[in-house]
DNA sequence: TTAAATGATACCATATTGGTATCATTTGTC
DNA sequence: GACAAATGATACCAATATGGTATCATTTAA
């Protein structure tokens, strides 16, 4: 019951390290040598990022990545949703059999209440936020 | 990434309609007439729900299960660590490489006010709460 | 003795996540 | 044009968690 998955984390490890370098073009090489893992792996997360509209590629000899939008614009929820789909903590099933007045459920009410705050607190953080705290 | 698994909700119901029932001592085949999932399933859930102490089970014939203790005493959040193990939202792995300063690091606080949030909220309904709302 | 109940446990199915491998395509440089 | 360095696309495998079934052992009331 993870909030982040190991994709997501590297993915922003990634995006930041990228942010830190802005206007430089970034090959995977380069990457994996901060990021400590294997290349295949790192080129499938970056290959995700640019599909989803977070970085922008260009091939070839001397290609790479660099950022689509400045890190203050790239919110943490979003790169989630990007690998892990809509922040969605509040399903359950609890069916109406056990459970009629569904539109009341304390639990429903609960989780729903979880669920905002998350939302709300994890697209309150930028990339931004998280390269200010780095070293260097 | 849901916060309550399929188990915990059947064990939720489960226990919703024993509580229900106070007193009375019931077996899988009368509860399972109510839940809509199979006799082998709600065993192993009730089963389960006996070990970690929140059902009281007689064996043999007229056997069942009854509450260890009243409905308003067992927490949804207790439940689900049952079943899920601890309410732990805010692992993530974000390494010392790129995040030297983990202790500051904003993600990470970030997470654990979520996470924190989350076990607040989920202590604070029980069964009591829960089947209050519920017709009949 | 028998039937009705739970205890224990082993097993299988499915979905998600984590990770690797491979071939195709693009592009700068000699 | 040939070559090397880069990404694009995709297929595949491994590990783990979850969901669910099956079976045999044990207990107990009648």
């Amino acid at each position: 019951m993870k909030l982040i998955t190991r994709n997501t984390d590297y993915a922003i490890r990634a995006l930041c390290y990228i942010a830190k370098n802005e206007k430089k073009v970034l090959s995977v090489k380069g990457l994996v040598k901060e990021s400590k893992i294997t290349k295949p792996f790192l080129r499938k997360i970056l290959q995700h990022l640019n599909k989803k509209g977070f970085l922008k590629s260009t091939r070839g000899k001397g290609g790479g990545f660099v950022l689509m939008r400045k890190p203050g614009l790239i919110r943490v929820r979003e790169v989630i949703e990007a690998f892990q789909g809509k922040i969605q903590l509040s399903e359950h099933v609890f069916i109406k059999r056990l459970c009629p007045h569904i539109k009341v459920c304390k639990l429903k009410k609960a989780l729903d209440g979880i669920e905002k705050n998350a939302i709300r607190v994890l697209n309150s953080i930028t990339i931004k936020d998280l390269i200010k705290n780095l070293a260097r």
